[in-house]
DNA sequence: GGGCCCGCAGGG
DNA sequence: CCCTGCGGGCCC
């Protein structure tokens, strides 16, 4: 790996390069920044003779790059704080971009009178190299900056699947396929952690992809069209900024989001610009409100395709992972296009800088207490003057003794059985809590899983063959004393709930096994079932021969549904052949 | 750059 | 099963 002191001076070098375009520059940053650079034999030598000099020199080759213009504001002379680059190579902080040049009529560069070219004057958009770089240096060595990742070859792999001849053809598939590389289930909440990456890195603030079936691999955010993640009855777990949504404003640390729905996709259809009715607080925007009322960490990631935020990547880093936000507000509201749309109010609270921060630090907590006037405007005009708030006790929050965000309550455990590091300790965990589940028809006579369940008035359950057999032949008896008119009283006293003893002689005469009860019961055993094969696969893993008489994948497999294995839960398997990918 | 079409995942 | 979905390739 580069030292920071040379990480530093290529990016110089490559700033005045003049043989470079722009977007050769900026690419060829961004290569080194990401880690891409390999280091050839020549450059390690420069690198020795350069420690070698530093150790002489001591740090004062570092101080001295701050005399270079690189890494400072154009206008204040300091170092940038959200670093915008121009055509012409100055850099500037984004606000004071936007309070001088961008007011002017004459849209110039204040150093060197170049003009800016319409798009970037329009849009200028965060240098997020150059962050790194500054933080970098105000580290002063290579330990604090965010550590470059390194990228594994994603490409031609033996499971990107290929569906279509057509997608084959353009050397990718034109949907979601491909192995999934973390190791987490779908609805798994907060950072991807590095247990769950088969690098053993997790998914870093900054780490980007180049499209939407990239991100999907890498599980920052699973649905590869819709842009937000979630159940409406557990949460959503990520959204992706994207520009689908005009009513969205970007302002970093925070933004505004727009809920789904409320157009016609009729047609084949897979978006459409045009509103055509209100949006409701269903389905996944009900799943968003509930991460708000909850206070649940959602994944954050943005894209180049977001025309109108300077925060959005470019097409460099095209889906770029932004960290851990939480939804403090959410209400609907008239959007632009005259219908009601749900609105969230997002606020970041990771531990790691964001990209376009110039801080060694991630967020503080009081963001989400102080909101930005542009919220609290359109709060005041909210549906029905219905503002949705945050819980007093966030699932996710600022742990004052450890200086960081984290789980404040345990994560919602995953409903999935997608395997991976949380997936795989719930199995068990599953057995037991279903078993449980179970336990609660108990009957209490045999204390075994009934059959044929009763459920008594006083609230206690039996089998029917254990009831009958405590009573001895119910129906006939009572039948009998129901003839004589005689016994009923005697036999009344005699018919305890054998749990609680009230006298269930009443109900006993037209008691039946419950067919309801019959199949809640049956489905917790298949889920017990299911759990426990899993927990077996689970503590198997690793051993040899476990795919059994499991055929090995086909290429050209033109399965609809894939899973994660359930062998190795590596996946994808295919359903039609089930046919496994394992290694 | 815009329109069109497509396969697929995933919720309900 | 049906419907939705802030993709992406391709053709024009």
């Amino acid at each position: 790996m580069l030292s920071q002191h040379e990480l530093l001076k290529r990016i110089m070098e490559i700033n005045k390069d003049p043989s470079l375009s722009d977007a050769e520059k900026a690419s060829a940053r961004q290569d080194l920044m990401s880690g891409k650079w390999k280091a050839s034999e020549e450059d390690k030598e420069t690198a020795k003779a350069d420690d070698k000099a530093k150790a002489a020199a001591g740090e004062e080759k570092d101080s001295s790059l701050l005399d270079d213009d690189t890494l400072k504001c154009a206008i204040c002379f300091d170092l940038c704080v959200r670093p915008v680059t121009a055509p012409c190579q100055h850099n500037f902080c984004l606000k004071c971009f936007q309070v001088r040049p961008a007011r002017r009529s004459k849209k110039a560069c204040p150093s060197c009178r170049h003009e800016f070219g319409a798009k970037f004057a329009a849009n200028p958009r965060i240098n997020t190299a150059l962050t790194v770089a500054i933080r970098a240096f105000k580290a002063g060595d290579a330990r604090a900056a965010s550590k470059p990742f390194v990228r594994i070859n994603n490409d031609d792999r033996p499971d990107e699947a290929f569906t279509t001849e057509r997608a084959q053809r353009a050397g990718r598939a034109n949907a979601a396929s491909g192995r999934i590389m973390v190791n987490i289930p779908n609805d798994h909440f907060g950072p991807i952690p590095p247990e769950a990456d088969p690098r053993g890195t997790g998914i870093k603030v900054g780490e980007y992809w180049k499209d939407r079936l990239d991100c999907r691999q890498w599980g920052a955010h699973f649905p590869h069209v819709a842009g937000i993640a979630g159940q409406s009855n557990v949460g959503a777990q990520s959204v992706v900024l994207s520009g689908g949504y005009e009513d969205d404003r970007d302002e970093g640390e925070w933004f505004l989001y727009t809920g789904s729905g409320g157009r016609d996709l009729s047609g084949n259809k897979r978006t459409n610009k045009e509103q055509s009715f209100d949006q409701v607080f269903e389905s996944m925007n009900k799943a968003l409100k509930l991460s708000c009322t909850k206070g649940l960490p959602v994944r954050v990631v943005r894209s180049y395709k977001e025309k109108r935020s300077s925060y959005a990547p470019t097409e460099e880093t095209p889906v770029r992972y932004d960290g851990i936000y939480r939804i403090v507000k959410c209400w609907r509201t008239k959007g632009k296009q005259g219908y009601l749309v749900c609105r969230y109010l997002f606020v970041r609270c990771d531990n790691e800088p964001a990209s376009w921060s110039s801080d060694e630090t991630g967020d503080r907590p009081g963001l989400e207490t102080s909101l930005p006037k542009e919220a609290t405007e359109e709060m005041r005009k909210a549906d029905k003057g219905q503002v949705v708030s945050m819980s007093d006790k966030p699932w996710w929050d600022w742990d004052e003794e450890k200086q960081a965000w984290g789980w404040a309550r345990d994560p919602p455990i995953s409903q999935k059985t997608a395997g991976g590091a949380s997936g795989k300790q719930g199995a068990r965990k599953k057995v037991s809590e279903q078993e449980k589940a179970l336990r609660e028809f108990a009957c209490g006579i045999c204390k075994n899983v009934p059959t044929e369940p009763v459920s008594t008035p006083c609230g206690h359950n039996f089998c029917m063959p254990c009831l009958e057999k405590k009573f001895g032949g119910i129906a006939d008896e009572i039948d009998a004393g129901a003839a004589t008119g005689r016994s009923l009283r005697v036999r009344k006293v005699l018919k305890p709930c054998p749990t609680c003893k009230v006298d269930i002689c009443d109900f006993l005469k037209t008691a039946q096994a419950n067919r309801e009860m019959t199949a809640v019961i049956a489905k917790l055993q298949a889920a017990v079932e299911r759990a426990r094969l899993e927990a077996k696969a689970e503590a198997e893993e690793g051993e040899e021969g476990e795919h059994g008489s499991v055929p090995a994948w086909q290429p050209g497999c033109t399965a609809s549904r894939r899973r994660p294995c359930f062998c190795c839960s590596r996946g994808p398997v295919c359903l039609r052949e089930h046919a496994c990918l394992c290694p």
